[in-house]
DNA sequence: TAAATAAATGCAACAGTGTTGCATTAAAGA
DNA sequence: TCTTTAATGCAACACTGTTGCATTTATTTA
């Protein structure tokens, strides 16, 4: 793998993402950013942590890419994320759920990744 | 409901869905289109469908909307469309499975909604 | 410590998807 | 045939995400 370099925007982003324990939209990360990046290298960023398994990425059914470091992640293999994740249409939320996806598949089929995700209302909304 | 009309652009859209068997972009049931549209008539139209339970909307992990009359979905109203999607990254396409999709869930959550797709390969392109 | 290397960044431009306002067309009913 | 209004075409727009390229800067090496 390519050697990486610690850079204060890439803390950043690491900073926030830990702060609040829920996936994050890329706007989202970058309004919350105590420092001023551009919006190229905060994309370039959360990819890079993709791809280094510090994170998971979601793509919600609004369409957008959620970035997510949770707890039912951290040890395991991020990569499949094979697990549910849930979106509160109060809060505008989307938060890991420990629930793992189970399913049974017609013969032949293989399942590389996964990428759930249960619409509704949660428990601090209801 | 608003009542609503027949026109040549909307039979041929619908034309499409029917003829393939998967779930399909907006852009794929534009291509294969007999009649030429405007791309925001066939949009129009594809959501008019979704409102009808015509079809069923599911984003893919591409970010992109795809539009399906499934089997499965045949006499049942497709919306929740509470059963898994597949999409194959071989041949492309995804695909409505029969296999529906059940989780438990924390206490005081609420679904409305599920929007998840297993990615892999399928049973024709292994 | 200074020079060399290349990873990371800023900036700008771009592609793609999907939506909306508004004037016009045309389907359905009387 | 006339009326009503759903549906359309066109254009403009918003938004998300990516990429090329020159520049900066973290890290390694001398
Ligand atoms: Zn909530
Ligand atoms: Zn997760
Ligand atoms: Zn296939
Ligand atoms: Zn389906």
């Amino acid at each position: 793998m390519i050697k990486r370099r610690n850079t204060t925007t890439q803390e950043a982003v690491l900073a926030v993402l830990k702060s609040k324990r829920k996936a994050m939209s890329h706007d989202a990360v970058f309004q919350l950013m105590d420092v001023d990046a551009d919006r190229a290298t905060v994309y370039r960023i959360l990819n890079r942590f993709c791809k280094d398994e510090i994170v998971h990425k979601i793509v919600a059914d609004d369409g957008k890419q959620y970035f997510a470091i949770c707890d039912n992640c951290e040890g395991l293999p991020p990569i499949p994320a094979n697990h549910f994740h849930f979106r509160c249409t109060q809060c505008e939320t989307i938060e890991c759920l420990a629930e793992p996806i189970t399913y049974s598949l017609p013969d032949n089929y293989i399942v590389q990744q996964t990428n759930c995700i249960l619409v509704g209302v949660c428990k601090d909304c209801r």
